[in-house]
RNA sequence: GGACGCUUAGCUCAAUGGCAGAGCACCUCGUUUACACCGAGGGGGUUAGGGGUUCGAGUCCCUUAGCGUCCACCA
């Protein structure tokens, strides 16, 4: 065979990965026996929703570099390839397409838009494949995992049952990210903090002056708080109450004193809307204040808010500020008044904060064997400040929302069924702080009995608290000698919670019942009017009384298969995206052949973008030193974002999104691959030039014309015959051999950016200008002739060696049409 | 508010404490049978500013400024 003319790359890109492909050595079973030690890579599932772009290019290119040096140095090389359902990221790509149909996921049947979005990903999947081939990916195909494969679904089902059962997975009613436009609740890494000015308004709420820049979420406001040592708000005492006039009427206001409170910030004075706001959830749940949603999940005003129900909170705002102004409520108005809003990071609609019943994973014990693994140096990383990023998001890690309101991903393995009403005659054993009026019971034990089948009466204990709950019911406040007047944690079974001024009181509204344990009503009365000592402490401090309700508790089963018992629910939330792809390492080894985790984990290198170091690569250590008990990957390389020429973002918006398909196209993947990898270090973003391509396409070319020459020139060698090297030569070819050491090196260190240039730069303007221009006399000269190509050829193949895993194609391209006998690919790396 | 980066030729970026470099761009010359997707040569720098350590600093330390990213808070 022949070289021919200028590099042509479309002639032979597809006709060389098919050898490769047929060859078998993308799968490292079929390696020889040589290749020993493992060398492991996971390729990060790309999101099955679209086209690659240049991000996922420089992964490609990047990882196949390393995957095809270490397999030519005679690793067991296993690069295992792998694409992502990307859960929400897909569905808001399809609910955009379902737009511009001018449809809508919310008209359609959840199994019809599960169907279609399926049939979308999977043919993007095979686009997506194709397009890796494309940028000649020597990945083990045969090894291929996608998220929802059902081997992957059943490991992520048995992680989380494992971490039901540790106590690490639990259900809470907490406050999260809201999207009103995508109706799913979001993690805190899937929202965006945008500043922004609005008005600040001061509203006049009794004698205080509270501000607010969000005055459509303070219907429900019925607690006002301060710092305990504001001295400007001493005379109001913790649990005070006030009336006062609010937005729709009269209220009754309660004090409460929280050291969160900025002194500092507008009047020092602010009520609370826990349903809508992070903080106020946190200061409700301290104290154990009531919290009521005043917007809903679509984000209109409930009835809660009288005559603006039902608008939207956008347009409500001014309406209900003229209605304050109108009654006399706004103290003042600060225009231009600066702070961030969250926003959803996919359609930058505000989140609106909501209390949501929700799957959460503890975080704090799993992060800190991950916190370890990282400071003694089990994992490292490159570039190395990137450990310091991820210990300090380790280190304050909060609880992560696993809960998410789509349809598009895993479902989370959890039924749900309404628990039987228990009324049974068991005895339960109730703890009870603080002082019962009925009979004294002062910080003790009392034995409840219950009764089945019916309540007990109003305002007394009856059974439906389970072991161990805690139950206050009392005179006082905790002003007064530790006796406590509020409910602990059977809230649940608490519908209410009065105060009434007198016994009395309470009496025309709970009439003590005859089956009070022990004592009939008229007992009870008695009794009480036999305690004076009571009736001071009542008449001080007034007396609360508890309004149990029955309350249906919902049972919950969790495992790997459904329960089979009938009328059980499944959660109809799916898990965040990341719970399941950070599994990815130990799911996908797992899922193969049963030696395929024994011999391939531990994996090498994790290369991905430094965006999602906590998304996804802090999860996967986290998660797989939880599963296995060793670290998914010990080294994690980070490379930066893809940026256009000159130096902006790509997005879609702004149209300068350089698509690969098409500059591999235009400039073949080689020219794509090397430009992408030259002056690329890691963690820093690269500016992706054309014109950078096209010289990259010069050299490839370059690299065509000296295989020619070489070719044209050796074809009469006679490769029996002893050679006598010149020193000249043996110079050159020594000279080779000291780069060889040093791209070595440079390789085994991962600068991967100095060892393309290495290479550029010797194969141009050392071997083609000067060897190869001063070959030509030589070779005119019988005397030299023989020497000159047997160093020519040695020159040309080891360089090819070199720049294979760089530039695969044109290398293999070459190396076939020299007739070498062999695969460039699994040729051993130059020693 | 906290953390982490970055600042080197016109542009994009390199440089274990040891002669400041590459690619692109620019200028001059050259069409020579491997290649014009080429060759030979050239110009271009107070390494953001200031201070310090050192025989020696782009590199280490302190400091100022600008840019960027992440985290937290934001009534």
């Amino acid at each position: 065979m022949e070289l021919e003319g200028q590099y042509d790359a479309k002639k032979i890109e597809d006709k060389i990965y098919k050898l490769w492909e047929d060859s078998g050595f993308f799968n490292p079973d079929n390696l020889d026996k040589k290749h020993k030690k493992p060398f492991t890579i996971l390729m990060p599932p790309a999101n099955a929703n679209g086209n690659l772009h240049a991000g996922h290019a420089l992964v490609i290119t990047i990882e196949d570099i390393m995957t095809r040096y270490k397999r030519m140095q005679g690793f067991k090389t296993l690069w295992l390839p792998g694409l992502d359902h990307a859960g929400f990221e897909t569905q808001v790509v399809y609910e955009k397409k379902l737009e511009k149909e001018g449809r809508s996921r919310f008209k359609m049947a959840p199994e019809e838009l599960y169907q279609e979005i399926l049939q979308f990903t999977l043919e993007n999947k095979k686009n997506i494949e194709g397009q890796i081939k494309k940028l000649g990916a020597s990945c083990d195909w045969s090894r291929e995992k996608f998220t929802l494969d059902a081997d992957i679904v059943k490991t992520v089902y048995e992680t989380f049952d494992k971490l039901k059962k540790d106590n690490l997975v639990y259900r809470g009613r907490k406050i999260i990210n809201w999207c009103s436009k995508h109706q799913t609740s979001l993690s805190d890494l899937e929202t965006l903090d945008v500043e922004q000015a609005d008005k600040l308004y001061y509203l006049k709420y009794g004698p205080f002056v509270i501000a607010t820049a969000r005055p459509e979420t303070k219907f429900g406001d019925k607690y006002v708080v301060m710092h305990p040592k504001d001295k400007r708000y001493a005379k109001y005492q913790n649990g005070e109450k006030l009336s006062l006039e609010w937005i729709n009427g009269p209220i009754e206001a309660t004090v409460v004193k929280d050291e969160a409170i900025d002194m500092e910030f507008g009047t020092g004075a602010m009520t609370i809307t826990p349903w809508h706001d992070a903080v106020d959830f946190g200061i409700a749940e301290k104290h154990k204040l009531d919290k009521e949603q005043v917007i809903d999940f679509y984000g209109k005003l409930l009835p809660i808010a009288g005559e603006f129900t039902g608008m939207k909170t956008g347009e409500a705002r001014a309406k209900i500020v003229e209605k304050l102004q109108a009654k006399g409520l706004v103290e003042k108005i600060e225009e231009n008044y600066k702070h961030a809003v969250k926003t959803c990071y996919k359609c930058n609609s505000l989140i609106e904060p909501q209390v949501k019943e929700q799957w959460f994973l503890k975080m704090k014990p799993l992060a800190a064997p991950a916190i370890k693994a990282i400071e003694s140096g089990k994992i490292t990383f490159i570039p190395a400040h990137y450990k310091k990023i991820s210990l300090h998001w380790l280190k304050n890690i909060l609880d992560w929302p696993l809960s998410r309101q789509i349809i598009w991903g895993i479902k989370i393995p959890a039924w749900f069924k309404d628990k039987p009403k228990v009324r049974d005659e068991k005895t339960w054993e109730m703890k009870i702080y603080g002082r019962d009026i009925f009979d004294g019971i002062v910080n003790g034990t009392k034995k409840i009995e219950t009764r089945a089948g019916r309540p007990r009466g109003e305002g007394k204990y009856w059974g439906d608290f389970k072991p161990g709950d805690t139950v206050v019911f009392s005179l006082a406040n905790e002003k007064n000698d530790n006796v406590i007047s509020s409910v602990l944690p059977v809230q649940k079974s608490v519908k209410k919670v009065s105060h009434f001024a007198t016994i009395e009181e309470m009496f025309k509204k709970y009439e003590p019942g005859d089956d009070y344990p022990g004592k009939t009503a008229a007992q009870i009365k008695k009794w009480w009017k036999q305690r004076p000592d009571l009736h001071t402490r009542i008449q001080r401090y007034g007396i609360w009384a508890l309004e149990l309700t029955e309350v249906k508790e919902q049972e919950v089963y969790i495992g790997t298969t459904p329960p089979n018992i009938e009328d059980w629910q499944q959660d109809s939330d799916v898990f965040d995206t990341w719970f399941s792809s950070g599994q990815w390492p130990f799911a996908t080894l797992r899922a193969g052949q049963p030696k395929d985790f024994k011999t391939f984990y531990p994996t090498d290198v994790m290369e991905t973008a430094g965006e999602i170091i906590f998304f996804w690569v802090a999860r996967m250590i986290m998660l797989g030193i939880y599963t296995t008990g060793k670290v998914p990957f010990k080294t994690v390389y980070l490379h930066g974002l893809v940026l256009d020429a000159k130096g902006q973002k790509m997005s879609k918006s702004k149209g300068n999104v350089i698509n690969p398909m098409e500059i591999t196209d235009k400039y073949g993947t080689d020219a794509l691959r090397i430009g992408l990898v030259m002056g690329n270090t890691p963690g820093q973003s690269l500016a992706l030039d054309e014109n950078k391509i096209k010289g990259y396409r010069n050299f490839a070319n370059k690299i065509w014309n000296a295989a020619k020459f070489v070719q044209m020139n050796v074809a009469d060698s006679d490769t029996k015959a002893k050679i006598k090297l010149p020193a000249a030569h043996k110079k050159n070819l020594k000279e080779l051999q000291i780069l060889k050491k040093e791209i070595t090196k440079l390789m085994d260190d991962f600068k991967f950016y100095i060892a393309a240039e290495k290479i550029y730069h010797y194969f141009w303007h050392t071997f083609c200008d000067k060897i190869i221009e001063e070959s030509k006399v030589q070779l005119a000269d019988t005397k030299t002739k023989q020497a000159t190509q047997y160093m020519l050829l040695e020159i040309l193949t080891e360089s090819l060696k070199i720049l294979h895993p760089f530039m695969p194609f044109i290398t293999e391209e070459i190396w076939q049409q020299l007739n070498m006998q062999s695969l460039l690919m699994v040729e051993q790396w130059p020693t």
